[in-house]
DNA sequence: ACGCCGACTTGACAGCGTCAAGCCGACCGC
DNA sequence: GCGGTCGGCTTGACGCTGTCAAGTCGGCGT
C-alpha cells in the first residue's frame, strides 16, 4: 500500500487494465481510483502515453530478469531452452505487461529511449545465449537464428495471450503443458 | 470508387489506420473523408468494433488465399514452408490488416461468429499442410507442430510489423532477406 | 516576513462514440 | 393518383475522454 502518488497510478493502470482490457485505460478513471483529482496524475507523468512508457519499461525489465534467471543448465542449448520457455511463461503470467509491450501505436518508442533501451537488455540476453549456443557461426546466419529462436517463443506467447491458441486452451494447466511440448519439440532441432 | 457507403467506409478505415494509426481510426473522421454525416456509417454498422470487425474477416478470407496459393511445390515440405513464408510477406504487405486481426480488445470475437470462422479457416490450411507433412505423427505431436509453425511465422510476422525487428530493418529488400534466411534455416530442420 | 515551489485542484475545450429523433425521395398496394 | 411504409441519411444531444490553462495552498529557504 504505498502512498506516492506515482506508483498508486501506475497500479491503478495496471489493475484497470487487468479489469478492462488496453481500451479500458483511462486517465480519469485512474485518477478516481486513486482518490485524487483528473489532473494530478499530470504532475508525474507528461500524458497518457508516458504512463504506458513506464510500464512497458518495467515489462521489458521483469522480462530480462525472468529470462536470466531461468537461463542455467548444463548445456548452452539447455540454458537457451529455458530463457526461451521463460520468455512465453512472463506472457502468461503477466498478460497486461506483454501486452503494452508491443503495442507500440501506445507508446512511440522514439519519445521514450529508457523503453527502447530496456527493450535492448531483453533482446541482448536471447543474443548472447544464442552466441554460446552456435558460437562458430556467421554473423548472418547467427542474426538468422536470433529471429527464429525470438520468433518462435514471441509468436507463441501472442497466439496465447492474444490470439486463437490462448482460446482453443482456456484451462492454464493444458496451456502449460501445451507449451512444454512446443518448446520440446523445437529444442531437440536446434 | 465505389459508391456504395458501405465499401467507401471500409476503404476510408483502411486508409486512416495506414496514415495515423490504430488509435487514428475514428468513426467521424471516416465519415468526413465518405463526405457524409458522422451518423451514416451506423447505418451499415452496429458501431466501431463491426467495422473492424469487417475488415479483421477480410484480412483472414486474404491471408488464407495467400497461403493457398503459396502452397505448391514438390514435397509437403516445401509447401508448408512456403505457406508460411506467405503469412510473412502477407504481413508485410497488409500491415493494416494484419494488425487488426491479432487486436482482440477490439474486436471481442464472440460477438462477430464470421471472423471466427474467417480464422479457423486459416488455421486449417496451415493444420492441414502439417498433417500432410508429418502423416504419421501422434496427434498430440501433430498439434505440437502446428503450433510451433504458426508460432515462428506469427512470431516472425509480428516483429517485423510491430516490434524491433521493423526498426532493425528499415529498408523492405533487407528485410525480406532475413524473412527468407529464418524461414529457411527453420524448414531446414523440420 | 516574503517569496518560491512542489503538489495538487478547478474549470474549460474540442473531439470522440453513440442514443434518439426527424427528414425525404422512392416504391407499393389500392 | 395517392397515402403509407421504408431505406438511407441528417441533425441534435449526451456523457465521456485527453489535455491546456490557471488557481490554491502549505512548507521551506533566506
Amino acid at each position: 500500500m504505498t502512498t506516492d502518488l506515482k506508483s498508486q497510478v501506475l497500479e491503478a493502470s495496471v489493475q484497470l487494465i487487468a479489469e478492462q482490457g488496453l481500451a479500458g485505460l483511462s486517465m480519469r478513471e485512474v485518477a478516481r481510483r486513486a482518490g485524487v483529482s483528473h489532473q494530478a496524475p499530470y504532475h508525474y507523468f507528461d500524458d497518457k502515453a508516458a504512463i504506458v512508457a513506464a510500464l512497458v519499461e518495467r515489462g521489458f525489465t521483469l522480462l530480462s530478469e525472468r529470462m536470466e534467471a531461468a537461463a542455467h543448465g548444463s548445456s548452452p542449448g539447455q540454458k537457451l531452452e529455458r530463457a526461451g520457455h521463460a520468455y512465453v511463461t512472463f506472457a502468461l503470467d503477466e498478460p497486461v505487461y506483454f501486452r503494452l509491450m508491443f503495442r507500440p501505436e501506445l507508446t512511440d518508442l522514439r519519445r521514450f529511449p529508457g523503453v527502447e533501451a530496456a527493450g535492448a537488455r531483453a533482446y541482448a540476453v536471447l543474443e548472447r545465449l544464442v552466441d554460446e549456443h552456435a558460437p562458430r557461426a556467421a554473423q548472418a546466419k547467427r542474426d538468422a537464428m536470433v529471429s527464429m529462436h525470438w520468433s518462435l517463443v514471441h509468436g507463441l506467447a501472442t497466439l496465447l495471450v492474444d490470439g486463437p491458441l490462448g482460446a482453443e486452451f482456456p484451462d492454464a494447466a493444458a496451456r502449460t503443458r501445451h507449451v512444454e511440448q512446443v518448446i520440446k519439440l523445437f529444442a531437440t532441432s536446434f
